[in-house]
RNA sequence: GGGUUUGUAGCUCAGUUGGUUAGAGCGCCACGUUGACAUCGUGGAGGUCUCCAGUUCAAAUCUGGACAGACCCACCA
């Protein structure tokens, strides 16, 4: 027992008065970072890397939900004796990051052409350092028990030896090219855009129907006529047979140009006239069929989204101007069939600034996904990401996603995958490594030392760095990082004890935006998996199922549901009703649910710490009440059923268990029990079981079982053994099922007399008389009276007995093995008593004759299993036993 | 167009391999300060498990279909 015991504790829970004050505890204690940890020699490692938050700003439910799932992970398995790290990080978002730094300077009258590339580039940092430090204060405040001595940054000098390494490896190996091709382009962001980039929306457009040398076909697009080289038809369209492999002359805008007829397949007979315009510099599609026909292609749009210095009178416009000027002179020359309005097609946008996206050619950098090389055994890409997922790689068990519907998707993703475009045209990223000087080209970590090598203007994807996460992570300095074998060899202790992770915990939406190329990049670059489970959770939505959105004002912040509930109770409500892979819905009035169960366990504490007093010595197993019994085989199960369900990732399940445990079994019940209870052990029994439920409550809700935690140890929760059954096993080892279970019915018991108390509107202060017949029940029952006549029944005299005199006006309840009766005094009258026990009886009967009718069925009979027959007679005799008391019971009342 | 997914109490959801008189929390109603907690306690009302068919002795649970919603992928001129 500590001292510290008779300290006064507050009567409700005021986390802003300890969290900060814990968190500091822990960092100190070092226990964050596993090195610390004390641990044998052979302890397993565990780890998990923090997907990491962009730095274009602060953080928001959802990644507050991702930090709770990743802490309860870190923290329970850390208190299982792994070696357990959770490195954190943050992503440097290039195009997004450089967005909203294009955006902040636009309102000084700046752009960043007119900073020129380093002064733009020292004003990304300096915004990227700022949100950085915010960032890293919100994880913090959400309670994550992350290592921060190996923080890492997607952009920062460890990271960028890695990427260029493996950019290296890949160009060398004839996967990375650089190669003319159509692009997504977003002439806002004037940069391309990888296919999953693009998003698109719903609009009203028209169509316009254009008479077209022999053809009158349709096209959205009308300005991009200029650009045709061909027609396309399907093959066994008989009204073009005729027509295919001869050139046409056509009329355009700017006098006649010559197109080839060609059949493709791709082409659908059925929309339109079935005869469609190729341009094959600005339509994936067209370029697809062009190059199948070796037909050439002419851009007509620029970088700008302009129409370019060929278009004639044209030129300069936007494409929409070009459009609008194009469709008049061609109703002028006649050129227009007519024009179908509402027509119905969708735009591509570029997912960061709503622009429309330009298909068009562009020299850039690309990964083959499809070439097969050595480093992958002879495979491709494309084939070892789907097998690593189907059936394993790298003779290592397959990477398994949870929820498993997720494989599915991926598999259909990863097959439909086309060439990884990996340049962009922006500033803010990990420069493409590579230098050119004449004709020569060279590819390596850094420039060449001669002078006159230029280095290529561009950046990388984003992903192309993130892709690389859970390696890159794991080197402490670019020294560790070195190609070996035409494979990237990481060479720190790190990266032996932790890499593969034990699971990535992230969304679903980005599975293929990251999950997969990190896969990409793992089995690639270090000829491994990058982790062995991937948990992708739901997002977060508000209280109506929509996505929480600025625009729409209804984003919930965790910092001030933490300012105003606490940590712990923000994390509760986003752990509690979230399965993997569906979304969740979350309003304040759950966070403040939660935080009444935060209170609620504070107080339970509090009663026993204060009250009862802890006990820690040794529990005599000779000594325990029936209730103890049943509150220790309680915790037991408890116990088995969260570490199961934590190892399969069901968060919360167990934090409904861990609650359901606590409120009632514990506080309603056996807490009740204990102010009324003459057992010897209870103190005992209290000290076990709430030490072993902060335990397992410890990393859900950390600060508030920290803060507990500090009035009875002085060691810290954070590093406590997680509690096993054992101790529990060997206490309850002597008694029975029945014992263990025992409570249960001196529960019922006294939830039936509160139930008539209620029904016939007792007053509270008045006592009742209750007398128990109990039968072979008697023992037990006597051992129950004190509880009985005090857990709010209002009984005044409580008489047990085996058998006595029939009681004629009294109240008549038929448990499952005892009578009884409570007589009237004077607080009901016989008729309503009986008009009672006639609509119980009712009841019995409708529930027993749906059973005969089971019984009844031959069929039944025969083809079910015995024990659940036997358990269908057995109801109906306990069914016609009741019956039949309750029958001679009104006919007492009638007399 | 292809795919995934959901439909259980007013609301949010549990419901393990088919056998429960279908559960919880919030909300609602009625009571209530009994050695922690009104951020609390006690009791109650409230459900044709979306609909239709099938498999089975037995279906909220399995199969097929319908209806309604959510999401993802592809993209057509």
């Amino acid at each position: 027992m500590s001292k510290k015991e008779t300290r006064e504790i507050a009567k409700t829970y005021s986390p802003k008065d300890y969290e900060e004050e814990i968190y500091k505890k822990w960092e100190s204690s070092g226990a964050f970072n596993p090195k610390n940890l004390k641990l044998p020699e052979n302890a397993k490692g565990y780890s998990i890397v923090m997907p990491p938050p962009n730095v274009t700003g602060t953080l928001h439910m959802g990644h507050a939900g991702m930090l709770a799932y990743q802490d309860i992970l870190t923290r329970f398995h850390r208190m299982r004796g792994f070696r357990a790290l959770w490195l954190p990080g943050t992503d440097h978002a290039a195009i997004a990051t450089q967005t909203k730094v294009e955006k902040l300077i636009k309102e000084e009258g700046l752009s960043r052409h007119s900073l020129g590339r380093k002064a733009f580039l020292a004003r990304v940092d300096e915004f990227a350092q700022k949100s950085h430090d915010t960032i890293e204060n919100q994880i913090k405040k959400m309670g994550s028990s992350c290592d921060w001595s190996r923080e890492a940054f997607t952009l920062d000098k460890t990271r960028n030896k890695a990427v260029n390494l493996v950019f290296k490896l890949m160009y060398e190996d004839g996967l990375i090219y650089r190669g003319e091709r159509v692009v997504n382009w977003c002439p806002r962001c004037h940069s391309t855009l990888a296919d999953d980039e693009v998003e698109y929306k719903e609009e009203t457009g028209k169509l316009y129907w254009l008479k077209y040398g022999p053809f009158v076909l349709a096209t959205a697009r009308p300005e991009t006529k200029l650009g045709d080289t061909a027609v396309a038809v399907h093959p066994s369209d008989k009204r073009y047979k005729e027509m295919v492999g001869k050139d046409y002359e056509i009329q355009g805008v700017l006098g006649k140009f010559t197109v080839k007829v060609i059949a493709d397949r791709s082409v659908d007979p059925e929309f339109g006239s079935g005869a469609v315009k190729v341009t094959p510099a600005h339509s994936f599609i067209d370029n697809e069929i062009a190059a199948r026909h070796g037909i050439p292609m002419k851009k007509i749009i620029d970088e700008d989204g302009k129409m370019m210095d060929n278009c004639g009178k044209y030129t300069g416009m936007t494409t929409l101007e070009a459009r609008e000027a194009i469709v008049k002179d061609m109703q002028e020359m006649g050129l227009i069939d007519h024009i179908e309005e509402n027509y119905e097609h969708k735009l591509s946008l570029c997912y960061r600034c709503d622009t429309v996206i330009e298909p068009l050619p562009s020299l850039q950098w690309f990964i083959d996904v499809n070439k097969k090389t050595n480093n992958l055994g002879g495979k491709s890409i494309k084939e070892i990401c789907v097998e690593a997922v189907k059936s394993g790689v790298f003779e290592k068990e397959k990477i398994n996603i949870i929820p498993e519907r997720f494989e599915k998707n991926y598999f259909n993703w990863m097959n439909d995958l086309r060439d990884w475009c990996i340049s962009r045209q922006i500033w803010y990223g990990h420069r493409v490594p590579v230098w050119y000087k004449d004709e020569e080209i060279f590819v390596g970590e850094e420039a060449p030392a001669e002078e006159g090598w230029l280095q290529d203007e561009d950046t990388l994807d984003t992903w192309f760095s993130s892709g690389m996460w859970t390696f890159s992570t794991l080197a402490n300095n670019p020294e560790q990082i070195k190609i070996k074998n035409g494979k990237l060899v990481i060479n720190s202790a790190d990266f032996k004890n932790f890499h593969p992770t034990n699971v990535l915990e992230t969304g679903y939406d980005i599975l293929f935006f990251w999950v997969a190329r990190m896969i990409i990049m793992t089995t690639y670059a270090i000829g491994d998996i990058p982790f062995k489970d991937v948990y992708l959770h739901g997002l977060i939505l508000d209280e109506n199922g929509k996505k929480m959105s600025k625009s729409k004002g209804n984003v919930i912040d965790p910092l001030d549901m933490i300012e105003k509930f606490g940590t712990d109770a923000t994390r509760l409500s986003l752990v509690i009703g979230s399965t993997p892979g569906k979304d969740i819905k979350l309003s304040e009035g759950k966070i403040e649910s939660m935080r009444n169960m935060v209170n609620k366990l504070w107080n339970i504490s509090r009663y026993i710490i204060q009250t009862i007093e802890v006990d820690n010595s040794p529990i005599d197993k000779t000594k325990l009440t029936i209730a103890d019994k049943t509150i220790l085989q309680g915790t037991r199960n408890l116990i088995e059923k969260v570490s199961s369900d934590l190892k399969e990732y069901k968060f919360s399940r167990s934090a409904e268990l861990l609650k359901d445990f606590s409120w009632n079994e514990l506080a309603d019940w056996y807490l009740e029990a204990t102010k009324f209870d003459s057992g010897t052990e209870k103190k005992k029994v209290l000290t076990l079981v709430l030490k072993d439920l902060l335990k397992i409550w410890h990393p859900f809700i950390p600060f508030v079982t920290e803060t507990i935690w500090e009035q009875f140890n002085d060691s810290l929760l954070l590093t406590e053994k997680w509690p096993t059954i054992k101790q529990y096993n060997d206490i309850l080892s002597d008694f029975d099922d029945t014992d263990l279970h025992l409570f249960d019915k001196t529960k019922e018991i006294i939830s039936a007399i509160r139930n008539i108390r209620a029904e016939y509107k007792v007053a509270p202060d008045k006592k009742i008389e209750v007398i128990i017949y109990a039968g072979d029940k008697t023992d037990f029952i006597r051992s129950q009276e004190t509880l009985i006549k005090k857990l709010k029944t209002g009984i005044g005299r409580l008489i047990i007995e085996r058998s006595g005199n029939k009681i004629a006006n009294a109240v008549y309840i038929s448990q499952s093995e005892v009578e009884i009766y409570i007589p009237f005094g004077g607080l009901v009258d016989a008729e309503k008593e009986r008009n009672r026990l006639n609509e119980e009886l009712s009841q019995v009967r409708k529930y027993l004759n749906s059973i005969k009718k089971k019984l009844q069925n031959k069929a039944f009979i025969e083809n079910a299993p015995k024990e659940i027959v036997a358990k269908e007679e057995e109801k109906i005799a306990l069914a016609e036993e009741k019956i039949k008391k309750i029958e001679i019971f009104i006919k007492q009342l009638s007399n």
